[in-house]
DNA sequence: GGCCGAGGCGCC
DNA sequence: AAAGGGCGCCTCGGCC
C-alpha cells in the first residue's frame, strides 16, 4: 500500500480517497466512502494525508477518536510557497491554485471569522471558499504542482520540511483545541477573590480596586476615574505634572502619591477585565480550558490563539492550570532560544562555541564582551535583534559586533534587505512580505502621509543616506524576522518530534506558546516525556539547521500546577 | 447597533 | 532628536 493518501470531502456529506504516486498524482482508483471517519480508520496503513484544510477534516477525526501519523495541508503549503515566490498576497485556497494552474479566473479568499466564546472548533462556513469542494483529482493536481514547486525553492529540501513541519503543527494544534488545557474553576476564583476582593451585585468594580480608585482620587483631590488615560493625565496635569501617556513605566518615574495606587489599580484591573469571572464564564468548561491554537496565525510563523488570550495568561492567574488527579504537567522552556538560533542561522564561530553548551548563554556572552555583566549582554543580544538604535544598546551593539561579527552582519543584512523591500527569508524558506512591519502604503503613519519608497517621502526632515521612517520599520520587521521566524521554524519541528514520541504514551500536548510546551501526562510517564523533550530538541536542531554545535537545552519541571514551574 | 483606531498591557 | 520585534484583547471614543 502506497504511504501517501489523498482525501477530499464529497458532495452529499461522503469522502473521496484515492493512492498518491512519488510524484504526487493519483496512483490508483478513487474510491467514495460514506464516512470519513471509517475512510480513514480502515487505512491504518496510510502514513501521509494529504488534504486541502487540517481544520476541516482533522477535528471530526479527533472527535471520533481517530489521530493520523502525518499529514500535508495543501491550503497551508500554498500558502508558504506563495509567499517564498513572493506573491504573499494571491489568494490561498485550493480552488485558487487550482485556477492558477489551469490559468481560470481565480477566486478570492473568504474573509476570516473569529471564534465564539467556548465555541468548538469550527467546520464550515457557508459562502466561504471552505465549502466549494475541490474535487479530489483536482486536489491531487494541486499537490503534485506544489511538489514541483518545492523543487524550484531556494533550498528544496528545506522548503519541504518547513510545509511537512507546518501541517504537523496543524496536527497538534488540533490536538492542543481537542484536549484543552486542564483548568481549576476553584483554584482561579480563589485567586480572584485573594487579589481583587468581594465581588459586588450587579457587576461593578470588586471591592479591591473600588479601594484603590477611592486612593486614586484623594491622592488627586478630586474624583478620578483611573481606567480613563485622559482623565488621569488631566488630573496629573492639574497637579502641576505633565505626562505623555500613562503607561507604567512613565508613571514609575514621577514622584506623586497618586502613582503607587493607580499602576497597582492598573495591574488589577487588566485581571479583572481580561482573566476575571467573565473569562471563567466564558473559556472554562468540565475542567478545562480550550483556546483555538492555530499553527499558522502569523507571518514570523509564531502560533496565534483565537479567544481567551491563551498565550497571555498573567502569571498570577496560572496557578489555575492544575493537573488531573495522578497526573503531572510537564513544563518545557527552552533556554535563550533567539540567541541559539542566531548563532545557527548565522554560523557565526563565537556564538556557536558559546551556544555549543548547555549552560547559561548570557553569561557566556557577558564574559566574553561584557566584562561579565549578564544584564547588559543580554540587552545587547536582544537589541541587536529587534533593532535597538538608541541609548546603552548602541554602545552595546558595538561590543557585541567586536567578538560576534557575523551574527550582527547576520540581521543587520536582513534589517538592509528589508529596508530595500527586498525578500526577507528564514532558515527555513519562510518569506516576510516586503512591505512588513509598516503601515500600506499610501496610507498614513500617525497622521502624516506614508511615501511609497525609501524617498523620504513621510514629510519628515530627510536625512540623505538614510531610509524613511517606513523603511526603518521595515527594516527592524526583517531584523528580527530572521530570527524569530528560524526560530519557529525549529519549534515546529521540535513539536512534531514530541507529538511523534507521545503518541505511544498517554501524555498529551496541552499547550504551547513560542518557546514553551506544556505536557499533561501520568505520573509514571514524567521521566519519559522530560526525556523526550530533550530528544526532540537534539533532533529538531539537527534536522532545522544541519550540522553545527548549537544546542538547544530545556529547563523542564515536573508539577502540579502551572505556577509552580518558575 | 456595529466597526475601527488608539491607548494600554498581558505574554513571548 | 529619537525612534525595540511579534501577538490578542480590553476599554473608550468617534464614526456610520
Amino acid at each position: 500500500m502506497a504511504d501517501r493518501w489523498v482525501l477530499a470531502p464529497a458532495e452529499g456529506g461522503g469522502v473521496d480517497v484515492a493512492a498518491l504516486g512519488p510524484d504526487g498524482l493519483l496512483a490508483g482508483p478513487v474510491l467514495r466512502e460514506a464516512d470519513l471517519v471509517r475512510a480513514v480508520r480502515e487505512r491504518p496503513d496510510v502514513t501521509r494525508w494529504v488534504w486541502r484544510s487540517t481544520a476541516e477534516v482533522y477535528p471530526r477525526l479527533l472527535a471520533a477518536g481517530l489521530r493520523v501519523e502525518r499529514c500535508y495541508d495543501v491550503e497551508d503549503a500554498e500558502t508558504l510557497l506563495l509567499g517564498h515566490e513572493g506573491r504573499h498576497g494571491e489568494p490561498r485556497s485550493a480552488a485558487a491554485a487550482l485556477a492558477r494552474l489551469r490559468g481560470g479566473p481565480v477566486p478570492p479568499d473568504p474573509a476570516h471569522r473569529s471564534a465564539a466564546p467556548g465555541a468548538q472548533s469550527s467546520l464550515f462556513e457557508p459562502g466561504s471558499v471552505q465549502s466549494v469542494p475541490v474535487p479530489l483529482a483536482d486536489l491531487a493536481e494541486v499537490y503534485a504542482e506544489q511538489q514541483r514547486r518545492h523543487g524550484r525553492a531556494e533550498h528544496p529540501e528545506r522548503m519541504r520540511l518547513l510545509t511537512g513541519a507546518e501541517s504537523a503543527g496543524m496536527l497538534v494544534a488540533a490536538e492542543m483545541n481537542h484536549a484543552g488545557l486542564p483548568w481549576s474553576a476553584d483554584v482561579h476564583r480563589a485567586v480572584l477573590h485573594e487579589l481583587l476582593g468581594e465581588r459586588y451585585a450587579g457587576g461593578g468594580e470588586p471591592r479591591r480596586l473600588a479601594e484603590l480608585a477611592d486612593e486614586v482620587s484623594a491622592a488627586f483631590g478630586r474624583r478620578v476615574r483611573p481606567d480613563l488615560p485622559a482623565d488621569v493625565i488631566k488630573a496629573f496635569a492639574q497637579a502641576g505634572i505633565r505626562v505623555k501617556s500613562t503607561r507604567r513605566w512613565e508613571l514609575q518615574s514621577l514622584d506623586h502619591p497618586a502613582v503607587r495606587p493607580l499602576v497597582e489599580y492598573k495591574k488589577l484591573y487588566r485581571i479583572w477585565v481580561a482573566h476575571g469571572w467573565s473569562w471563567l464564564q466564558d473559556w472554562v468548561r468540565e475542567g478545562r480550558f480550550r483556546p483555538e491554537f492555530m499553527a499558522h496565525g502569523t507571518v514570523t510563523g509564531r502560533w496565534v490563539t483565537n479567544g481567551g488570550g491563551a498565550l497571555q495568561i498573567p502569571k498570577v492567574i496560572r496557578r489555575a492550570v492544575v493537573a488531573d488527579p495522578g497526573w503531572r504537567l510537564v513544563v518545557a522552556d527552552a533556554d535563550q532560544m533567539e540567541p541559539r538560533v542566531l548563532a545557527a542561522i548565522s554560523r557565526d564561530p563565537g556564538l556557536m562555541e558559546v551556544a555549543g553548551r548547555a549552560s547559561d548563554l548570557y553569561q557566556a556572552v557577558s564574559e566574553r564582551a561584557f566584562s561579565g555583566d549578564r544584564e547588559q549582554a543580554k540587552l545587547a543580544v536582544l537589541g541587536a535583534v529587534y533593532g535597538q538604535t538608541s541609548g546603552d544598546g548602541l554602545k552595546n551593539l558595538a561590543a557585541l559586533r567586536r567578538r560576534f561579527p557575523r551574527a550582527v552582519a547576520y540581521v543587520d543584512e536582513a534589517a538592509r534587505a528589508g529596508e530595500e523591500g527586498r525578500l526577507v527569508r528564514t532558515w527555513l524558506g519562510r518569506t516576510c512580505p516586503p512591505a512588513a512591519g509598516a503601515g500600506d502604503e499610501g496610507t498614513e503613519e500617525a497622521g502624516i502621509p506614508v511615501g511609497g519608497d525609501e524617498e523620504g517621502g513621510d514629510g519628515r526632515q530627510w536625512v540623505p543616506g538614510y531610509a524613511s521612517s517606513n523603511a526603518r520599520a521595515r527594516g527592524r520587521f526583517a531584523r528580527n524576522f530572521v530570527v524569530q521566524g528560524s526560530a519557529a521554524d525549529w519549534t515546529l519541528l521540535l513539536l512534531a518530534a514530541l507529538r511523534r514520541t507521545c503518541a505511544g504514551l498517554a501524555a498529551e500536548l496541552v499547550f504551547f506558546q513560542h518557546d514553551e510546551v506544556i505536557v499533561h501526562c501520568p505520573e509514571e510517564e514524567t521521566e519519559a516525556v522530560v526525556a523526550a523533550i530533550r530528544e526532540a530538541a537534539d533532533l529538531a536542531g539537527r534536522l532545522t539547521f544541519g550540522d553545527t554545535p548549537v544546542r538547544f537545552p530545556f529547563t523542564t519541571a515536573v508539577v502540579e500546577c502551572y505556577a509552580d514551574a518558575k
